[in-house]
DNA sequence: CGTCCATCGCAACTCCTTGTTGCGTTAGAG
DNA sequence: CTCTAACGCAACAAGGAGTTGCGATGGACG
């Protein structure tokens, strides 16, 4: 199907369509954010957007994919992965980039995908994706790390990398208290100081490592 | 007012208002770990408690009013606070008594509390005074831990126990992963190492305190 | 500059859930 | 057994989710 961006003589006249299509979804994550996903209204939306409740619904089949597509393409931003040379200077880095990515747009945002809109099925795929990409893109910086002989041998990436990241979930979601460097450098010397101490070791089981 | 229990002619015939209130709360409950917040209808509520609308709706003025209750009875548990004389062995006990709090019903139900439910003031409320709470009893916990020489001077009580609860939390909110023992052991684990680092000692900011 | 057609606005509709009201019925304390 | 508070039931208004048909509009192309 070359249809789609040769100029062959008069198939999509989608200058109106793509403008509209960005102000509904900009609508929706704002009011994702203000109101919640579960108090969220369609006409709240159009009416932001200046719209028509049933241009939305040409366009989404019901709220909920509604949703989908604005939270989707929301997360669809692939962070860089720093590599200074030093673990604790990539650690902290990293840390900083997902605060900053977290608080980007509204706070509210980020929040509603771990909220009641969690529980559909697409966007728990869309949370599964994106933590499975980032942890697997992230995981060689852990690896140069323990080659370097910065971490202990058997140092598993993807241990570290959620220690590194639950302080920052933690204010987000359940403290609710506000994000910021500080905040990320903290998490990044917590998580410093146990894979140093070798809490993070591969073994059969996930947990302790400790010799109590 | 001893007209409650004193048996002073006819004042309140409560034997049936007390089953339904329980029931309802139940219903409540088990609706919320289903279907979640967002999907729960009072009608769902009151045919699994066996009993009619109306009747929830006499003795709770609203949707959010019976959310409020049965999520409020439900964390009106407080935890005992272990102590060993060992740092290691009560912040494992600790992130224990946690895990087993957070899954003795449905875990779903745990999960509403930061879900869109969060939103409501009074959610907001009782999440805050409980966790104001426990970090208040908590801390002698770390306190003891000091004076014994376990942890480094001025380690800051609130903080440590943010890092011991993050992990948990992660599981439980954002990977979606099974909280068992061996996730308290591991949140242990971080915590100590980090800890033991100086990462929790009381700063002007919060945040960085290590020595790049 | 004018045509043409996809897209949008609009009104009216059905269905479902919230929340309310009045009346008849039942459970249970005395 | 009696008496009353509490419950079941049917019917109701209000509001949001989606749907449909028709008329208006705006942008791509000739």
């Amino acid at each position: 199907m070359d249809a789609q961006s040769a100029p062959a003589g008069r198939v999509k006249p989608v200058g109106r369509g793509a403008k509209v299509c960005a102000a509904v979804l900009a609508a929706t994550l704002d009011e994702l954010a203000e109101v919640g996903y579960a108090n969220l209204t369609v006409e709240a939306v159009a009416q932001r957007a200046g719209v028509h409740k049933t241009t939305v619904y040409r366009r989404w089949k019901d709220r909920e994919t509604l949703v989908v597509d604005a939270l989707t393409e929301h997360v669809a931003a692939d962070l860089p992965i720093p590599d200074t040379g030093d673990v604790a200077s990539d650690l902290r880095e990293l840390a900083r980039l997902l605060v900053t990515h977290l608080t980007v747009t509204h706070l509210g945002v980020a929040a509603t995908m771990f909220s009641d809109a969690g529980r559909l099925p697409e966007i728990a795929d869309v949370r599964r994706r994106f933590f499975a990409d980032r942890f697997r893109r992230a995981a060689p910086l852990v690896t140069r790390a323990v080659e370097r002989g910065q971490l202990p041998e058997g140092t598993d990436p993807a241990l570290l990398l959620k220690s590194l990241i639950a302080p920052i979930y933690l204010r987000l979601l359940v403290t609710c208290e506000p994000l910021d460097d500080a905040t990320a450098d903290h998490a990044a010397a917590i998580t410093l100081a146990a894979a140093r101490a070798g809490v993070f070791r591969a073994h059969d089981a996930h947990g302790q490592s400790e010799t109590h």
